[in-house]
DNA sequence: ATTTTTTTTGCAAAATTATGCAATATATTT
DNA sequence: AAATATATTGCATAATTTTGCAAAAAAAAT
């Protein structure tokens, strides 16, 4: 029997059933179970299904829903969301930025805090709701479906309405020369406006986005007050940011 | 039994209930409490749901769960929903006003139909995720957080940007003198821009709404083009509106 | 403040998967 | 057709993950 009868075989049964087995198939095919594992991870790998311990089920495609980037970094991001909390005091203004790091933020948010929050981001939005003493103001614009966060120009005008005293703002790359860039132009202009309305900008960085750069520019590295990390330990990079002025986390 | 399979009923049941308990899946699927709470975990990580003490409540990180108290008049206004559909049609921009009625009609939307629709309500964009074809415009501004809606000026300042060809426009009282009318100030505030924005306003009543009047001025019936109710018989009172060139529903 | 319940944590047993290796089958070259 | 190279398969073993249990910690309830 070829392997690629056994690959259809596997893949017929994943259309119908919502699973399979390793033994079943071991037994149905006449191969070892190490067989159909290798099969299985094969299939896998050209993502046509997902291998899961004891068999397989069928692969959910679509592009990144926001749901799937949470599980991402969360316990670095966790780390980073309990650190940024002391820099939220009482009657502040805070600008809540539209990413996952920000979003732990607000999930992490103690529920006696009297703050005014000013977002794009529904996720936030919906965090926020059990928060009686926070004040929501929510940024209008063109909504991006699939990490609903309102963008364009409306969303832009919006944030320059305000002063807030705080901007926590996700990082996707930065760099001690290229500065804070990120993958999306119009979340960058967006990011851009709430960086240039706000006093203060708590940059919300892994360890991992350090020293890169990604294609649209959102502001120089001077415009950050402070840069909160997942790690302690100190490296050389964290001088460089330390020299311009800037506090690390 | 795969992992992957108590993650589907877990999730099935939360489909259907409002909340799982560990007892009660762990006996069901025969495993310890323990491997219950870790499966919850994992799901919780993915967003999938929400862990809470002794089981897991539904939850997305994305909207969803903007819970809608609408149990009232549910039948007449899904009644009202259903006829006012009839009015979209591909290619539109419309305005979806803050609340209930028009939130069924959203439920009820196709999912082919290709529109833009404005709105200040949270749980109309929660109903829209998944309409492919639908582009949304979101207007920003202070939060209201008993039912979701933004409104404030920024609100109103919002609606005033666009020229849309249909508002659906939730009517909390309608007199043939008085005109529309609301019970909040600000809500009416909003509610007048959206009027006054579009070209046409079809406004959703159930039967006993009219002939009432309340607080704050929203609009003359002038503005009206059509009343859509939940009831065919006609009444004396649909022939003054039809006098004023208003469709009846 | 005390009791009860639930969650977290550490740990060991069981189950599952990855890996190296030898045997077999298949394909390619000469 | 024979020889050689390549890929596939099954088995033993090592590494990893999952699972249930028990004790400690934390959170509600009283």
């Amino acid at each position: 029997m070829l392997k690629e009868e056994r690959f259809q075989v596997i893949l017929d049964r994943l259309g119908q059933e919502q699973k399979v087995y390793l033994g079943r198939l071991s037994a149905l095919l006449n191969v070892s179970e190490d067989t159909i594992r290798r099969d299985i991870k094969e299939l896998a790998d050209q993502g046509l299904l997902k291998s899961v311990r004891g068999g397989a089920v069928p692969h959910s495609p679509g592009p990144h829903h926001f749901r799937d980037r949470m599980s991402h970094d969360k316990e670095q991001k966790q780390i980073i969301a309990v650190k940024a909390l002391d820099f939220l005091k009482d009657g502040q203004v805070v600008v809540f930025d539209g990413g996952t790091s920000a979003l732990l933020i607000a999930q992490s948010l103690p529920k006696d805090l009297h703050i005014t929050v000013v977002t794009n981001s529904f996720p936030i939005v919906s965090l926020l709701e059990e928060h009686e003493h926070v004040e929501v103001l929510f940024a209008g614009g063109r909504l991006l479906k699939n990490s609903f966060v309102t963008i364009g120009n409306d969303t832009v005008q919006f944030f320059k309405k305000f002063r807030p005293d705080i901007c926590l703002l996700g990082i996707c790359s930065i760099h001690t020369e290229l500065g804070v860039t990120g993958p999306d132009f119009e979340e960058s202009e967006v990011k851009r406006a709430m960086i240039e309305s706000s006093k203060e900008v708590i940059a919300l960085a892994t360890l991992e986005k350090l020293g890169t750069a990604e294609a649209y520019y959102v502001c120089p590295t001077d415009n950050l007050s402070v840069i909160v990390t997942d790690q302690s330990s100190d490296y050389e990079e964290f001088d460089v940011y330390k020299e311009k002025g800037i506090r690390m986390v």
